[in-house]
RNA sequence: CGGGGUGUAGCGCAGCUGGUAGCGCGCUUGGUUCGGGACCAAGAGGCCCGGAGUUCAAAUCUCCGCACUCCGACCA
């Protein structure tokens, strides 16, 4: 069955999980690295990963009124410098430009590590009146950060995502966008990820810099670590007020604009990487495999095999399925083992047996079960299997995130229960950072998110004993 | 940015008691195979990460860089 180790070449996670996720990122052919620390190549299949994903948030997007934009990539210094504490959380890693060819630029320009800036620079232009509003942007680009320590797709210094920035007349429309767009994440890794989510708000000590509220959608791995999987931010108008950008309202009066932004990356890569990977690669949710079908014929040789075949492809091609057969004079197992490393999440064998009896061997990626498919119903199986497989990987995490929830009422107790289990701890918090810096120090986990759902675990802090406010996830994040 | 590990053919590695390079896989060509990574034969492919030393002689020894990787701190 699935659990069988069938594919050599990747190191199985229980040896060395990190080792095994850099083996899926190459074999898989996902990524490349470039000749700059910390920057990579997407390669095809990892780009049309990620073209799949993009296609999907953008017409998302669109239904509820967003536009593309794009915006330069360079940030003058007094620019950036504007809105204090943005300044203070990215300086850091921030990348310069200070020459122009053989020049000393005047004013040093950043690469822009996200571009609030000149959004609120570019609206502080072209803003006047209320009926001008809302403005509901977005733009996919890449984006540059000096990391520290990089790893594909997880942490690189430049990486691809989209950013949506929005300015709205009033502060409750302004929630309602970041609400709204958290939810449009949430969905995307619930529905087309297969990876489900926890919801909630960042705590101030977590939050993004500048912002008066974080929101998150928290993402459990195989490993049992946590990942932020995106995030969504509510500014009201503090930048609008730092960047002078102003509107005439409804009562004659100059305004400012309540702001949004939020924003996904080809992080979610690696989420989907260590959510539903295994040991003989990469497992792909169908929704956003490169390739849905793989079809494999079996001694190819024979007459008719490959006509049989191409005529299979042409069929499952024609029901809108993303599919592909492998003509190549490898070997079954060979190919086999391949498409299983590439996470395809179904494969089609067609041999002279199949075709004596009108059928194909369909075996999903999944749990590796195998089912024979007639070749007249190939328009309701082919597409029930590939639900199948999306709905099987969305179990699967589901449980493993369900299995990894549990709940402590002190330090002691939520470091004992994260060394034995790994997962989410959940305890009552109250509210302080002093609490957090203490769960982190002794116990080696950062918060996760206040979850929108909460639970009344007890009365006190499980830090410091003192009356709870809220219930909190904790957990050890990448 | 601290602590470890590693840089030799596309990939994985051997060679490290100094004498200018080898194995497996992959690649090319031809043939036999084909229901879970096939086999035979013939090929192609290397400034041994970079720079300085030591030496008659450096992949090998010594310093200094750089890169990758893992573990921490910081972050999407």
């Amino acid at each position: 069955m699935a659990k069988e180790k069938k594919v050599e070449q990747i190191t199985d996670m229980e040896t060395d999980f990190a080792q095994w996720y850099t083996d899926i990122c190459r074999k898989a052919e996902l990524v490349e690295y470039a000749s700059v620390k910390g920057f990579t190549i997407l390669r095809p299949y990892g780009y049309a990963i990620w073209e799949n994903m993009q296609n999907i948030m953008d017409a998302e997007f669109k239904k509820t009124g967003h536009v593309n934009v794009a915006m330069p990539v360079l940030i003058p210094e007094s620019l950036l410098k504007k809105e204090g504490e943005l300044v203070n959380g990215f300086a850091p890693e921030v990348a310069w430009v200070t020459m122009g060819g053989s020049e000393q630029l005047e004013e040093r320009l950043a690469f822009r590590p996200t571009s609030e800036t000149m959004f609120c620079d570019h609206w502080s232009r072209v803003l006047h009146s209320y009926r001008e509003l809302p403005m509901l942007y977005n733009q996919w680009c890449s984006v540059i950060r000096w990391e520290k320590t990089t790893r594909p797709f997880l942490r690189s210094r430049e990486f691809w995502w989209q950013e949506g920035h929005t300015i709205h007349e009033t502060a409750e429309e302004a929630q309602h966008e970041t609400e709204q767009q958290l939810n449009c994440y949430a969905d995307f890794f619930e529905k087309v990820l297969a990876i489900p989510v926890v919801r909630g708000r960042k705590t101030d000590k977590e939050k993004f810099a500048g912002a008066e509220a974080t929101y998150t959608v928290e993402c459990l791995m195989k490993d049992h670590k946590a990942l932020q999987g995106a995030t969504s931010h509510y500014f009201g108008d503090k930048f609008s007020r730092a960047y002078d950008v102003t509107f005439t309202g409804r009562d004659n009066k100059l305004q400012y604009p309540f702001q949004t932004s939020w924003g996904s990356t080809t992080r979610m890569i690696g989420a989907v990487i260590m959510a539903h990977g295994d040991n003989n690669g990469l497992v792909l949710p169908p929704k956003i495999a490169p390739i849905q079908v793989v079809i494999v014929p079996v001694a190819a040789h024979k007459p008719g095999v490959t006509e049989k075949a191409q005529e299979l492809l042409e069929k499952v091609s024609a029901l809108g399925i993303r599919a592909r057969a492998d003509f190549s004079d490898n070997s079954l197992g060979w190919k086999c083992a391949q498409y299983e490393m590439k996470g395809v999440p179904l494969r089609l064998e067609l041999g002279p047996r199949d075709i004596e009896n009108n059928s194909c061997v369909a075996v999903r990626r999944d749990n590796g079960a195998k089912t024979t498919v007639s070749l007249d119903e190939l328009a309701e199986q082919i597409p029930a299997l590939l639900d199948a497989v999306q709905q099987g990987l969305y179990d699967a995490a589901l449980e493993n995130l369900e299995k990894h929830i549990f709940a402590a009422s002190s330090v002691e107790e939520a470091k004992q229960l994260q060394a034995e289990h790994g997962g989410f701890i959940k305890t009552m918090w109250c509210g302080e950072e002093a609490c957090e810096l203490k769960m982190k120090e002794e116990a080696g986990m950062s918060s996760r998110c206040i979850p929108f759902r909460q639970e009344k675990l007890g009365e006190t802090c499980a830090c410091c004993g003192k009356p709870a406010r809220h219930m909190i996830y904790w957990g050890i994040a990448y």
